[in-house]
RNA sequence: GGCGGCGUAGCCAAGUGGUAAGGCAGAGGUCUGCAAAACCUUUAUUCAGCGGUUCAAAUCCGCUCGCCGCCUCCA
Protein backbone atom coordinates (compact mmCIF):
# COMPACT_ATOMS: atom_id res chain seq x y z
CA UNK A 1 0.00 0.00 0.00
CA UNK A 2 1.92 2.97 -1.24
CA UNK A 3 0.87 6.40 -2.31
CA UNK A 4 1.08 7.10 -5.99
CA UNK A 5 0.60 10.60 -7.36
CA UNK A 6 0.29 12.03 -10.83
CA UNK A 7 3.23 14.32 -11.39
CA UNK A 8 2.66 16.99 -14.02
CA UNK A 9 6.40 17.14 -14.61
CA UNK A 10 6.64 13.53 -15.80
CA UNK A 11 3.06 13.21 -16.97
CA UNK A 12 2.79 9.93 -15.08
CA UNK A 13 1.70 8.49 -11.79
CA UNK A 14 4.73 7.98 -9.61
CA UNK A 15 5.29 6.36 -6.25
CA UNK A 16 5.64 9.01 -3.60
CA UNK A 17 9.08 8.87 -2.01
CA UNK A 18 9.44 11.69 0.49
CA UNK A 19 12.59 13.77 0.56
CA UNK A 20 12.87 13.11 4.28
CA UNK A 21 11.40 9.78 5.40
CA UNK A 22 8.18 10.25 7.33
CA UNK A 23 7.81 13.87 6.35
CA UNK A 24 6.13 15.73 3.54
CA UNK A 25 6.52 19.35 2.49
CA UNK A 26 3.74 20.91 0.46
CA UNK A 27 3.36 24.36 -1.04
CA UNK A 28 0.13 25.46 -2.66
CA UNK A 29 -0.30 28.74 -4.47
CA UNK A 30 -2.88 30.75 -2.64
CA UNK A 31 -4.99 33.58 -3.91
CA UNK A 32 -4.29 37.10 -4.99
CA UNK A 33 -6.40 39.03 -2.54
CA UNK A 34 -8.24 41.62 -4.59
CA UNK A 35 -11.78 40.21 -4.66
CA UNK A 36 -14.06 37.54 -3.21
CA UNK A 37 -13.21 33.96 -4.06
CA UNK A 38 -15.26 31.97 -6.52
CA UNK A 39 -15.97 28.26 -6.49
CA UNK A 40 -12.91 27.59 -8.62
CA UNK A 41 -10.88 28.74 -5.64
CA UNK A 42 -13.08 26.59 -3.44
CA UNK A 43 -12.23 23.56 -5.50
CA UNK A 44 -8.49 24.13 -5.45
CA UNK A 45 -8.45 24.72 -1.74
CA UNK A 46 -10.72 21.80 -0.90
CA UNK A 47 -8.73 19.47 -3.11
CA UNK A 48 -5.45 20.35 -1.44
CA UNK A 49 -7.11 20.35 1.95
CA UNK A 50 -8.03 16.72 1.40
CA UNK A 51 -4.54 15.93 0.12
CA UNK A 52 -3.09 17.58 3.21
CA UNK A 53 -5.43 15.65 5.49
CA UNK A 54 -4.74 12.37 3.75
CA UNK A 55 -0.97 12.79 3.94
CA UNK A 56 -1.32 13.35 7.66
CA UNK A 57 -3.70 10.42 7.96
CA UNK A 58 -1.19 8.25 6.11
CA UNK A 59 1.30 9.05 8.84
CA UNK A 60 3.39 11.81 7.33
CA UNK A 61 4.46 14.79 9.31
CA UNK A 62 3.25 17.45 6.89
CA UNK A 63 4.33 21.04 6.53
CA UNK A 64 1.68 22.73 4.45
CA UNK A 65 2.37 26.24 3.19
CA UNK A 66 -0.32 28.27 1.46
CA UNK A 67 0.45 31.89 0.68
CA UNK A 68 -1.45 35.10 0.22
CA UNK A 69 -0.36 37.22 -2.70
CA UNK A 70 -0.96 40.58 -1.10
CA UNK A 71 0.89 42.81 -3.54
CA UNK A 72 0.05 42.76 -7.21
CA UNK A 73 -1.14 44.94 -10.08
CA UNK A 74 -4.76 44.02 -9.52
CA UNK A 75 -4.67 44.92 -5.86
CA UNK A 76 -3.15 48.28 -6.71
CA UNK A 77 -5.71 48.84 -9.43
CA UNK A 78 -8.55 48.07 -7.06
CA UNK A 79 -7.09 50.34 -4.42
CA UNK A 80 -6.91 53.18 -6.94
CA UNK A 81 -10.50 52.59 -7.97
CA UNK A 82 -11.64 52.83 -4.38
CA UNK A 83 -9.29 55.65 -3.54
CA UNK A 84 -7.60 53.68 -0.82
CA UNK A 85 -4.25 51.95 -0.37
CA UNK A 86 -3.27 48.46 -1.36
CA UNK A 87 -3.01 47.31 2.25
CA UNK A 88 -6.67 48.04 2.95
CA UNK A 89 -7.73 46.01 -0.07
CA UNK A 90 -5.38 43.14 0.70
CA UNK A 91 -6.41 42.92 4.34
CA UNK A 92 -10.09 43.05 3.49
CA UNK A 93 -9.87 40.13 1.08
CA UNK A 94 -7.52 38.15 3.26
CA UNK A 95 -10.20 38.33 5.90
CA UNK A 96 -12.86 37.35 3.36
CA UNK A 97 -10.75 34.42 2.20
CA UNK A 98 -10.26 33.23 5.77
CA UNK A 99 -14.00 33.41 6.40
CA UNK A 100 -14.79 31.49 3.24
CA UNK A 101 -12.25 28.77 3.93
CA UNK A 102 -13.44 28.52 7.48
CA UNK A 103 -17.01 27.98 6.36
CA UNK A 104 -15.83 25.37 3.89
CA UNK A 105 -14.27 23.54 6.81
CA UNK A 106 -10.67 23.71 5.66
CA UNK A 107 -7.92 22.65 7.98
CA UNK A 108 -5.47 25.43 8.71
CA UNK A 109 -2.21 25.09 6.81
CA UNK A 110 0.97 24.97 8.85
CA UNK A 111 1.86 28.48 7.67
CA UNK A 112 0.06 31.10 5.60
CA UNK A 113 2.71 33.60 4.66
CA UNK A 114 2.12 36.91 2.95
CA UNK A 115 4.31 38.01 0.08
CA UNK A 116 4.94 41.41 1.64
CA UNK A 117 6.40 39.78 4.75
CA UNK A 118 9.08 38.18 2.62
CA UNK A 119 10.52 41.02 0.62
CA UNK A 120 13.94 40.36 2.17
CA UNK A 121 13.97 36.75 0.97
CA UNK A 122 12.74 37.83 -2.43
CA UNK A 123 15.49 40.41 -2.84
CA UNK A 124 18.09 37.87 -1.71
CA UNK A 125 17.07 35.39 -4.41
CA UNK A 126 17.09 38.07 -7.07
CA UNK A 127 20.57 39.14 -5.97
CA UNK A 128 21.76 35.57 -6.29
CA UNK A 129 20.23 35.29 -9.74
CA UNK A 130 21.87 38.52 -10.87
CA UNK A 131 25.22 37.42 -9.44
CA UNK A 132 24.98 34.09 -11.27
CA UNK A 133 24.11 35.79 -14.53
CA UNK A 134 20.55 34.47 -14.68
CA UNK A 135 18.98 37.88 -14.22
CA UNK A 136 19.69 41.43 -15.24
CA UNK A 137 18.61 44.85 -14.09
CA UNK A 138 17.04 47.08 -16.67
CA UNK A 139 15.86 50.58 -15.93
CA UNK A 140 14.62 49.88 -12.41
CA UNK A 141 13.22 46.45 -13.25
CA UNK A 142 14.96 43.11 -12.94
CA UNK A 143 14.26 40.31 -15.40
CA UNK A 144 15.02 36.63 -15.46
CA UNK A 145 16.90 35.66 -18.61
CA UNK A 146 15.16 32.51 -19.77
CA UNK A 147 17.92 31.58 -22.19
CA UNK A 148 20.31 31.07 -19.27
CA UNK A 149 18.21 28.25 -17.94
CA UNK A 150 18.23 25.44 -20.51
CA UNK A 151 15.44 23.47 -18.84
CA UNK A 152 12.97 26.32 -19.12
CA UNK A 153 9.47 25.09 -20.08
CA UNK A 154 10.11 21.53 -18.92
CA UNK A 155 6.91 21.52 -16.88
CA UNK A 156 4.55 22.64 -19.60
CA UNK A 157 6.42 20.87 -22.38
CA UNK A 158 6.56 23.92 -24.59
CA UNK A 159 9.19 25.08 -26.99
CA UNK A 160 10.98 28.36 -26.39
CA UNK A 161 11.65 29.17 -30.04
CA UNK A 162 8.05 28.64 -31.02
CA UNK A 163 6.81 30.69 -28.13
CA UNK A 164 9.15 33.53 -29.02
CA UNK A 165 7.79 33.44 -32.53
CA UNK A 166 4.27 33.76 -31.16
CA UNK A 167 2.82 37.10 -32.09
CA UNK A 168 1.06 37.47 -28.77
CA UNK A 169 4.20 38.04 -26.80
CA UNK A 170 5.02 41.69 -27.01
CA UNK A 171 8.62 42.73 -26.95
CA UNK A 172 9.08 45.12 -24.09
CA UNK A 173 12.02 47.40 -24.71
CA UNK A 174 13.36 46.62 -21.26
CA UNK A 175 13.62 42.90 -21.95
CA UNK A 176 16.45 41.23 -23.81
CA UNK A 177 14.24 38.34 -24.76
CA UNK A 178 10.47 38.65 -25.06
CA UNK A 179 10.07 35.56 -22.91
CA UNK A 180 12.05 37.01 -20.03
CA UNK A 181 9.86 37.73 -17.03
CA UNK A 182 9.96 40.29 -14.26
CA UNK A 183 11.49 39.45 -10.89
CA UNK A 184 11.34 43.01 -9.64
CA UNK A 185 9.29 45.93 -10.89
CA UNK A 186 10.37 49.49 -10.35
CA UNK A 187 7.55 51.41 -8.71
CA UNK A 188 5.67 54.10 -10.54
CA UNK A 189 4.66 57.24 -8.67
CA UNK A 190 1.94 56.56 -6.13
CA UNK A 191 2.54 52.83 -6.06
CA UNK A 192 3.63 50.93 -2.95
CA UNK A 193 7.33 50.20 -2.90
CA UNK A 194 10.15 48.56 -1.02
CA UNK A 195 13.80 49.51 -1.20
CA UNK A 196 16.13 47.27 -3.19
CA UNK A 197 19.58 47.37 -4.80
CA UNK A 198 17.80 48.27 -8.04
CA UNK A 199 15.81 51.11 -6.59
CA UNK A 200 12.37 51.31 -5.05
CA UNK A 201 9.95 48.76 -6.34
CA UNK A 202 7.97 45.62 -5.68
CA UNK A 203 8.35 41.93 -6.46
CA UNK A 204 7.12 40.35 -9.66
CA UNK A 205 4.38 37.79 -9.34
CA UNK A 206 6.40 34.58 -9.57
CA UNK A 207 9.32 35.23 -7.28
CA UNK A 208 7.31 35.41 -4.06
CA UNK A 209 6.39 31.74 -4.21
CA UNK A 210 10.02 30.78 -4.67
CA UNK A 211 10.99 32.88 -1.68
CA UNK A 212 8.25 31.70 0.63
CA UNK A 213 8.55 28.04 -0.22
CA UNK A 214 12.30 28.22 0.31
CA UNK A 215 11.83 29.95 3.63
CA UNK A 216 9.49 27.33 5.06
CA UNK A 217 10.28 24.17 3.12
CA UNK A 218 13.86 24.54 1.95
CA UNK A 219 15.44 24.68 -1.47
CA UNK A 220 13.96 21.34 -2.40
CA UNK A 221 10.68 19.88 -1.23
CA UNK A 222 8.03 17.30 -2.04
CA UNK A 223 4.75 18.75 -3.34
CA UNK A 224 3.77 21.91 -5.10
CA UNK A 225 0.17 22.38 -6.04
CA UNK A 226 -2.18 24.78 -7.74
CA UNK A 227 -4.72 25.03 -10.52
CA UNK A 228 -3.87 23.79 -13.98
CA UNK A 229 -3.81 27.35 -15.24
CA UNK A 230 -0.74 28.03 -13.14
CA UNK A 231 1.44 25.54 -14.99
CA UNK A 232 2.43 28.22 -17.45
CA UNK A 233 3.77 30.71 -16.79
CA UNK A 234 3.69 30.79 -13.00
CA UNK A 235 5.06 27.39 -12.04
CA UNK A 236 7.36 27.27 -14.99
CA UNK A 237 8.91 30.52 -13.84
CA UNK A 238 9.12 29.36 -10.25
CA UNK A 239 11.13 26.36 -11.39
CA UNK A 240 13.47 28.52 -13.44
CA UNK A 241 14.11 31.01 -10.63
CA UNK A 242 14.49 28.49 -7.86
CA UNK A 243 16.61 25.98 -9.68
CA UNK A 244 18.82 28.61 -11.27
CA UNK A 245 19.37 30.27 -7.90
CA UNK A 246 19.81 27.17 -5.77
CA UNK A 247 21.39 24.80 -8.23
CA UNK A 248 19.20 21.92 -7.14
CA UNK A 249 15.86 20.37 -7.94
CA UNK A 250 13.06 22.60 -6.74
CA UNK A 251 9.94 20.42 -6.48
CA UNK A 252 9.69 16.65 -6.67
CA UNK A 253 5.97 16.28 -7.40
CA UNK A 254 3.82 18.85 -9.20
CA UNK A 255 0.09 18.52 -8.53
CA UNK A 256 -2.52 20.44 -10.51
CA UNK A 257 -6.27 20.46 -10.05
CA UNK A 258 -8.79 20.76 -12.88
CA UNK A 259 -11.21 23.61 -13.37
CA UNK A 260 -14.76 24.22 -12.40
CA UNK A 261 -16.78 24.70 -15.57
CA UNK A 262 -20.08 26.36 -16.21
CA UNK A 263 -21.82 24.78 -19.17
CA UNK A 264 -18.61 23.00 -20.10
CA UNK A 265 -16.71 26.29 -20.21
CA UNK A 266 -14.03 27.33 -17.84
CA UNK A 267 -15.30 29.54 -15.08
CA UNK A 268 -13.13 32.59 -14.70
CA UNK A 269 -12.97 36.20 -13.78
CA UNK A 270 -12.19 37.18 -17.33
CA UNK A 271 -15.21 35.35 -18.75
CA UNK A 272 -17.41 36.71 -15.99
CA UNK A 273 -19.27 33.41 -15.61
CA UNK A 274 -18.35 32.80 -12.02
CA UNK A 275 -20.14 32.27 -8.74
CA UNK A 276 -18.54 33.38 -5.52
CA UNK A 277 -18.29 30.98 -2.64
CA UNK A 278 -20.59 33.25 -0.68
CA UNK A 279 -23.30 33.12 -3.32
CA UNK A 280 -23.23 29.36 -3.48
CA UNK A 281 -23.22 28.99 0.29
CA UNK A 282 -26.42 30.99 0.51
CA UNK A 283 -28.14 28.20 -1.32
CA UNK A 284 -26.21 25.10 -0.40
CA UNK A 285 -24.45 24.02 2.73
CA UNK A 286 -20.64 23.81 2.73
CA UNK A 287 -20.46 20.04 2.97
CA UNK A 288 -22.66 19.69 -0.09
CA UNK A 289 -20.21 21.81 -2.06
CA UNK A 290 -17.31 19.77 -0.71
CA UNK A 291 -19.12 16.54 -1.48
CA UNK A 292 -19.81 17.71 -5.02
CA UNK A 293 -16.17 18.61 -5.55
CA UNK A 294 -14.92 15.32 -4.16
CA UNK A 295 -17.29 13.31 -6.31
CA UNK A 296 -14.98 13.77 -9.29
CA UNK A 297 -11.26 13.15 -9.53
CA UNK A 298 -9.32 16.30 -8.68
CA UNK A 299 -7.61 16.52 -12.08
CA UNK A 300 -10.81 16.26 -14.12
CA UNK A 301 -12.94 19.24 -14.99
CA UNK A 302 -16.27 19.41 -13.18
CA UNK A 303 -19.39 21.12 -14.41
CA UNK A 304 -21.10 23.23 -11.80
CA UNK A 305 -24.86 23.62 -11.90
CA UNK A 306 -27.80 23.77 -9.53
CA UNK A 307 -28.83 20.36 -10.71
CA UNK A 308 -25.50 18.75 -9.90
CA UNK A 309 -25.48 20.48 -6.53
CA UNK A 310 -28.99 19.20 -5.84
CA UNK A 311 -27.85 15.72 -6.71
CA UNK A 312 -24.84 16.09 -4.45
CA UNK A 313 -27.09 17.18 -1.63
CA UNK A 314 -29.37 14.20 -2.15
CA UNK A 315 -26.40 11.86 -2.19
CA UNK A 316 -24.83 13.34 0.92
CA UNK A 317 -28.24 13.23 2.56
CA UNK A 318 -28.41 9.52 1.86
CA UNK A 319 -25.23 8.98 3.83
CA UNK A 320 -26.32 11.28 6.63
CA UNK A 321 -29.69 9.49 6.85
CA UNK A 322 -27.87 6.23 7.23
CA UNK A 323 -25.65 7.68 9.96
CA UNK A 324 -28.75 9.02 11.68
CA UNK A 325 -30.26 5.55 11.59
CA UNK A 326 -27.10 4.13 13.16
CA UNK A 327 -27.20 6.81 15.83
CA UNK A 328 -30.77 5.93 16.59
CA UNK A 329 -30.02 2.25 16.84
CA UNK A 330 -27.07 2.91 19.09
CA UNK A 331 -28.89 5.48 21.14
CA UNK A 332 -29.23 4.37 24.72
CA UNK A 333 -27.35 1.17 24.12
CA UNK A 334 -23.81 1.54 25.39
CA UNK A 335 -22.06 -0.54 22.80
CA UNK A 336 -18.36 -0.93 23.38
CA UNK A 337 -16.23 0.29 20.50
CA UNK A 338 -14.53 -3.02 20.08
CA UNK A 339 -12.09 -3.41 17.22
CA UNK A 340 -11.98 -7.19 17.58
CA UNK A 341 -13.40 -8.77 14.45
CA UNK A 342 -16.47 -10.74 15.38
CA UNK A 343 -17.90 -13.81 13.77
CA UNK A 344 -21.31 -12.64 12.83
CA UNK A 345 -24.12 -15.03 13.64
CA UNK A 346 -26.98 -13.05 12.12
CA UNK A 347 -28.51 -12.88 8.68
CA UNK A 348 -26.64 -12.46 5.41
CA UNK A 349 -26.46 -8.68 5.48
CA UNK A 350 -24.68 -8.95 8.82
CA UNK A 351 -21.95 -11.08 7.34
CA UNK A 352 -21.54 -8.78 4.38
CA UNK A 353 -21.49 -5.70 6.54
CA UNK A 354 -18.99 -7.29 8.87
CA UNK A 355 -16.80 -8.12 5.90
CA UNK A 356 -17.21 -4.64 4.47
CA UNK A 357 -16.33 -3.06 7.78
CA UNK A 358 -13.15 -5.07 8.11
CA UNK A 359 -12.01 -4.17 4.61
CA UNK A 360 -13.18 -0.59 4.86
CA UNK A 361 -9.98 1.20 5.77
CA UNK A 362 -7.77 -0.74 3.42
CA UNK A 363 -10.15 -0.06 0.55
CA UNK A 364 -10.38 3.59 1.47
CA UNK A 365 -6.61 3.88 1.49
CA UNK A 366 -6.37 1.97 -1.75
CA UNK A 367 -8.57 4.60 -3.37
CA UNK A 368 -6.79 7.57 -1.84
CA UNK A 369 -3.35 6.09 -2.47
CA UNK A 370 -4.22 6.04 -6.14
CA UNK A 371 -3.64 9.72 -6.79
CA UNK A 372 -6.18 10.80 -4.18
CA UNK A 373 -9.15 9.17 -5.85
CA UNK A 374 -11.88 10.65 -3.68
CA UNK A 375 -14.64 9.63 -6.10
CA UNK A 376 -13.76 6.01 -5.60
CA UNK A 377 -13.62 6.50 -1.84
CA UNK A 378 -17.12 7.97 -1.93
CA UNK A 379 -18.27 4.89 -3.83
CA UNK A 380 -17.06 2.76 -0.92
CA UNK A 381 -19.08 4.89 1.46
CA UNK A 382 -22.25 4.34 -0.54
CA UNK A 383 -21.69 0.61 -0.77
CA UNK A 384 -21.44 0.55 3.00
CA UNK A 385 -24.57 2.65 3.37
CA UNK A 386 -26.57 0.19 1.37
CA UNK A 387 -25.38 -2.70 3.51
CA UNK A 388 -26.15 -0.86 6.72
CA UNK A 389 -29.67 -0.10 5.52
CA UNK A 390 -30.21 -3.69 4.57
CA UNK A 391 -28.78 -4.88 7.83
CA UNK A 392 -31.08 -2.59 9.78
CA UNK A 393 -34.07 -3.75 7.75
CA UNK A 394 -33.25 -7.41 8.35
CA UNK A 395 -32.61 -7.02 12.07
CA UNK A 396 -35.34 -5.21 13.91
CA UNK A 397 -33.94 -6.41 17.21
CA UNK A 398 -30.27 -5.68 17.65
CA UNK A 399 -28.23 -7.72 20.05
CA UNK A 400 -24.87 -6.79 21.46
CA UNK A 401 -22.95 -8.20 18.51
CA UNK A 402 -25.05 -6.18 16.10
CA UNK A 403 -24.63 -2.98 18.08
CA UNK A 404 -20.92 -3.46 18.24
CA UNK A 405 -20.77 -3.87 14.49
CA UNK A 406 -22.80 -0.72 13.92
CA UNK A 407 -20.60 1.15 16.31
CA UNK A 408 -17.51 0.11 14.38
CA UNK A 409 -19.13 1.11 11.09
CA UNK A 410 -19.94 4.51 12.51
CA UNK A 411 -16.33 4.82 13.59
CA UNK A 412 -15.17 4.12 10.02
CA UNK A 413 -17.39 6.86 8.65
CA UNK A 414 -16.10 9.31 11.20
CA UNK A 415 -12.52 8.31 10.55
CA UNK A 416 -12.68 8.64 6.78
CA UNK A 417 -14.97 11.65 7.07
CA UNK A 418 -12.14 13.31 8.95
CA UNK A 419 -9.91 12.82 5.92
CA UNK A 420 -12.48 14.00 3.39
CA UNK A 421 -13.70 16.83 5.61
CA UNK A 422 -17.22 15.40 5.68
CA UNK A 423 -19.69 14.43 8.43
CA UNK A 424 -18.64 17.22 10.73
CA UNK A 425 -22.23 17.74 11.82
CA UNK A 426 -24.31 15.35 13.84
CA UNK A 427 -26.49 13.52 11.30
CA UNK A 428 -29.74 14.65 12.86
CA UNK A 429 -28.57 18.26 12.95
CA UNK A 430 -27.44 18.21 9.32
CA UNK A 431 -30.69 16.72 8.13
CA UNK A 432 -32.64 19.25 10.17
CA UNK A 433 -30.62 22.15 8.83
CA UNK A 434 -31.28 21.11 5.24
CA UNK A 435 -34.97 20.81 5.99
CA UNK A 436 -35.27 24.26 7.54
CA UNK A 437 -33.16 25.83 4.81
CA UNK A 438 -35.60 24.49 2.25
CA UNK A 439 -38.61 25.44 4.36
CA UNK A 440 -37.38 29.00 4.51
CA UNK A 441 -37.70 29.20 0.75
CA UNK A 442 -41.23 27.80 0.48
CA UNK A 443 -44.03 30.32 -0.13
CA UNK A 444 -46.21 29.11 2.71
CA UNK A 445 -45.74 29.69 6.40
CA UNK A 446 -44.97 26.87 8.76
CA UNK A 447 -48.03 27.75 10.84
CA UNK A 448 -50.27 27.44 7.81
CA UNK A 449 -48.74 24.08 7.00
CA UNK A 450 -49.35 22.84 10.53
CA UNK A 451 -52.93 24.11 10.43
CA UNK A 452 -53.68 22.29 7.19
CA UNK A 453 -52.09 19.14 8.47
CA UNK A 454 -54.31 19.05 11.55
CA UNK A 455 -57.38 19.67 9.37
CA UNK A 456 -56.34 16.75 7.22
CA UNK A 457 -55.75 14.54 10.22
CA UNK A 458 -59.26 15.20 11.46
CA UNK A 459 -60.68 14.38 8.06
CA UNK A 460 -58.69 11.16 7.88
CA UNK A 461 -59.78 10.18 11.35
CA UNK A 462 -63.33 10.51 10.12
CA UNK A 463 -62.36 8.34 7.16
CA UNK A 464 -62.99 11.31 4.88
CA UNK A 465 -60.05 10.41 2.67
CA UNK A 466 -61.25 12.52 -0.23
CA UNK A 467 -61.02 15.70 1.85
CA UNK A 468 -57.69 14.54 3.30
CA UNK A 469 -56.23 13.94 -0.13
CA UNK A 470 -57.39 17.35 -1.32
CA UNK A 471 -55.42 19.01 1.44
CA UNK A 472 -52.44 16.85 0.68
CA UNK A 473 -52.56 17.84 -2.99
CA UNK A 474 -52.94 21.48 -2.06
CA UNK A 475 -49.80 21.38 0.04
CA UNK A 476 -47.95 19.45 -2.62
CA UNK A 477 -48.67 22.27 -5.06
CA UNK A 478 -46.87 24.55 -2.64
CA UNK A 479 -43.98 22.11 -2.65
CA UNK A 480 -44.80 20.64 0.73
CA UNK A 481 -44.69 16.89 0.92
CA UNK A 482 -46.49 15.03 3.69
CA UNK A 483 -45.07 11.98 5.33
CA UNK A 484 -47.53 9.85 7.24
CA UNK A 485 -46.37 7.40 9.83
CA UNK A 486 -47.68 5.62 12.90
CA UNK A 487 -46.45 8.53 15.01
CA UNK A 488 -48.41 11.06 12.99
CA UNK A 489 -47.82 13.29 9.99
CA UNK A 490 -44.66 15.25 9.39
CA UNK A 491 -43.76 17.31 6.37
CA UNK A 492 -40.79 18.28 4.25
CA UNK A 493 -40.12 20.63 1.42
CA UNK A 494 -39.84 18.87 -1.89
C1' G B 1 -0.53 26.95 -35.30
C1' G B 2 2.18 24.60 -30.77
C1' C B 3 1.40 21.80 -26.24
C1' G B 4 -1.94 19.10 -22.94
C1' G B 5 -6.46 16.72 -21.72
C1' C B 6 -11.22 14.53 -22.43
C1' G B 7 -15.24 11.42 -25.00
C1' U B 8 -17.95 5.10 -20.14
C1' A B 9 -25.97 3.91 -19.24
C1' G B 10 -31.09 9.36 -19.61
C1' C B 11 -27.56 12.58 -16.53
C1' C B 12 -23.03 12.76 -13.17
C1' A B 13 -18.85 9.59 -12.44
C1' A B 14 -14.80 5.56 -10.92
C1' G B 15 -12.14 2.11 -13.57
C1' U B 16 -4.86 2.45 -17.50
C1' G B 17 -4.20 -5.25 -19.83
C1' G B 18 -8.05 -10.07 -17.23
C1' U B 19 -13.73 -9.60 -18.57
C1' A B 20 -17.84 -2.44 -16.56
C1' A B 21 -17.62 0.83 -8.68
C1' G B 22 -20.89 4.40 -7.03
C1' G B 23 -24.58 8.55 -7.19
C1' C B 24 -28.97 10.99 -9.42
C1' A B 25 -33.15 9.94 -12.36
C1' G B 26 -36.34 5.61 -14.05
C1' A B 27 -38.79 0.72 -13.20
C1' G B 28 -40.48 -3.26 -9.79
C1' G B 29 -41.22 -4.56 -4.57
C1' U B 30 -41.94 -3.74 1.00
C1' C B 31 -44.84 -0.20 3.71
C1' U B 32 -49.70 2.63 3.19
C1' G B 33 -56.93 3.79 3.25
C1' C B 34 -54.50 5.43 -1.36
C1' A B 35 -50.09 8.01 -1.67
C1' A B 36 -45.54 10.18 -0.26
C1' A B 37 -41.06 9.40 2.25
C1' A B 38 -37.77 5.65 3.58
C1' C B 39 -35.67 1.07 2.52
C1' C B 40 -34.70 -3.21 -0.79
C1' U B 41 -34.08 -5.00 -5.79
C1' U B 42 -33.12 -3.67 -10.69
C1' U B 43 -31.07 -0.73 -14.95
C1' A B 44 -24.24 -0.68 -20.13
C1' U B 45 -22.54 -8.13 -23.51
C1' U B 46 -20.44 -2.67 -23.54
C1' C B 47 -16.83 1.96 -22.91
C1' A B 48 -17.05 8.30 -29.64
C1' G B 49 -15.75 5.66 -34.57
C1' C B 50 -12.33 2.65 -37.53
C1' G B 51 -8.03 -0.30 -37.72
C1' G B 52 -3.69 -2.70 -35.08
C1' U B 53 -0.82 -5.33 -30.90
C1' U B 54 -2.26 -9.41 -27.38
C1' C B 55 -4.49 -15.74 -25.23
C1' A B 56 -7.05 -11.31 -23.28
C1' A B 57 -8.17 -3.96 -24.33
C1' A B 58 -12.74 0.84 -21.90
C1' U B 59 -7.60 0.29 -20.65
C1' C B 60 -1.56 -0.15 -25.14
C1' C B 61 -0.48 1.80 -30.50
C1' G B 62 -2.22 4.43 -35.11
C1' C B 63 -5.87 7.18 -37.70
C1' U B 64 -10.74 9.81 -37.88
C1' C B 65 -14.61 12.68 -35.58
C1' G B 66 -16.32 15.75 -31.47
C1' C B 67 -15.46 18.73 -26.98
C1' C B 68 -12.27 21.47 -23.66
C1' G B 69 -7.91 23.84 -21.57
C1' C B 70 -3.06 26.40 -21.71
C1' C B 71 0.03 29.45 -24.96
C1' U B 72 -2.25 36.98 -21.77
C1' C B 73 -4.02 37.90 -15.40
C1' C B 74 -6.50 33.45 -13.63
C1' A B 75 -7.46 28.01 -8.79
Amino acid sequence: MALRVYNTLSGEKESFVPLVPGKAGMYVCGVTVYDYCHIGHARANIVFDVIYRYLKYAGFEVTYVRNYTDIDDKIIKRANQEGTDYRTIADRYIRAFDEDMDRLGLAKPTVEPKATDHIGGIVAIIETLVAKGHAYASDGDVYFAVETYPEYLKLSGRNLEEMQAGARVEIGEKKRNPMDFALWKGSKPGEPWWASPWGNGRPGWHIECSAMSMEFLGKSFDFHGGGKDLIFPHHENEIAQSEAANGCRFVRYWLHNGFVNINAEKMSKSLGNFFTIREVLQKFDPETLRFFILSAHYRSPIDFSDQSMDEAQTGLGRIYSCLAAIDEALDGASAPNDDEPTLFPLASAGHELDEKERMFISRFCEAMDDDFNSAQALGLLFETVRLVNRFLAENKVLDDVALRLLSRVRGRFKETGGVLGLFNSSPAAWLDAIKSAKAGRADISQDEIERLISLRSEARLAKNFKRGDEIRDLLLEKGIQLLDSAEGTIWKVK
